[in-house]
DNA sequence: ATGATATATATCGTGCACGATATAATCGTT
DNA sequence: AACGATTATATCGTGCACGATATATATCAT
């Protein structure tokens, strides 16, 4: 026999036992839960990060969005002319640096921010948590995500 | 005075207070970590948990697959297709019931999975997380998402 | 047997995500 | 001043995800 354990190796990969499918069909379901609410403000899930970045503070470059959001501009370009068309930012090159896009909040999209204050209140309560399991579990998403980061960049 | 806490719906909207996006950025760190393993393999995240689905159980439905992943055809028939031209699985309409496209390995499908079974592990380490730890996040994320999932029917 | 309904999969259009590459502006060194 | 390197954004191609719709098979009531 060359191995003795051929149901460790099926535990290991059972799609019920990993942690990598339970992220991704939690975020799914996330996603999910937020479509009706964010089609009736008439964005997407990610342009709704972007606005969160936005009504944060208001007037920054693409990139720094991309930081916050750890995406790159190859996703935020198009999704941000979207936004733009819209009616919910402005996109103009910075007179400093005319290398940078500086990303801003028309009055429309400031305007949304009162209606989407709703949105983590619902969300929340269909989760079914209590406010201390949510913020464990976020401390506990981020830790492992930012370990990853660190891991990934070796 | 209409409102009295500007600062709780600041507090809300917080993008680094969001459970949401910390499931979301968390998802996008595991996909990256899982990406040049898996492009060894020559197979993306998606088809990944599509082989997960049929090491386990072989020559299934797709709808069956759909639900274990909680994906629809949509996205299924032309990842299955995909799968199929890498010559990984067949698809044949079932002689039963004409309706039903039967999903199984074939046998370089099959012999993917001893490569496959070492990832789980190399994620876990990049994860620094100890066995209980990842355990008790799956179980939260997986409660979590069943609660979601229940309250979208409604 | 026949038509209405339900089931299973596929197709189409839109948007996200990313690797690879391109383009243009800025900076540093000489 | 000039040139190479860096920085910031954009473009292109591929694959995932999903709402809406289509198509074909199966089932059920009559």
């Amino acid at each position: 026999m060359e191995t003795a354990e051929p149901d460790l190796s099926a535990e290991l990969l059972a799609l019920d036992n990993q942690l990598c499918f339970a992220v991704y069909s939690a975020n799914h379901a996330i996603t999910r839960m937020y479509k009706p609410l964010l089609d009736r403000l008439g964005v997407t899930y990610p342009q709704y990060l972007v606005l969160l970045v936005l009504w944060e503070r208001d007037s920054v470059r693409v990139g720094e969005i991309g930081e916050r959001l750890m995406l790159e501009t190859n996703t935020l370009t198009p999704l941000l002319k979207r936004l733009e068309t819209l009616g919910l930012v402005d996109r103009q090159r910075s007179p400093q640096d005319e290398r940078r896009v500086i990303v801003s909040l028309t009055d429309k999209g400031r305007n949304l921010r009162g209606e989407a204050a709703r949105l983590p209140e619902r969300v929340f309560a269909a989760s079914g948590c209590s406010v201390p399991e949510v913020q464990e579990l976020r401390g506990a998403l981020v830790a492992l995500r930012d370990r990853l980061r660190a891991r990934s960049g070796e």
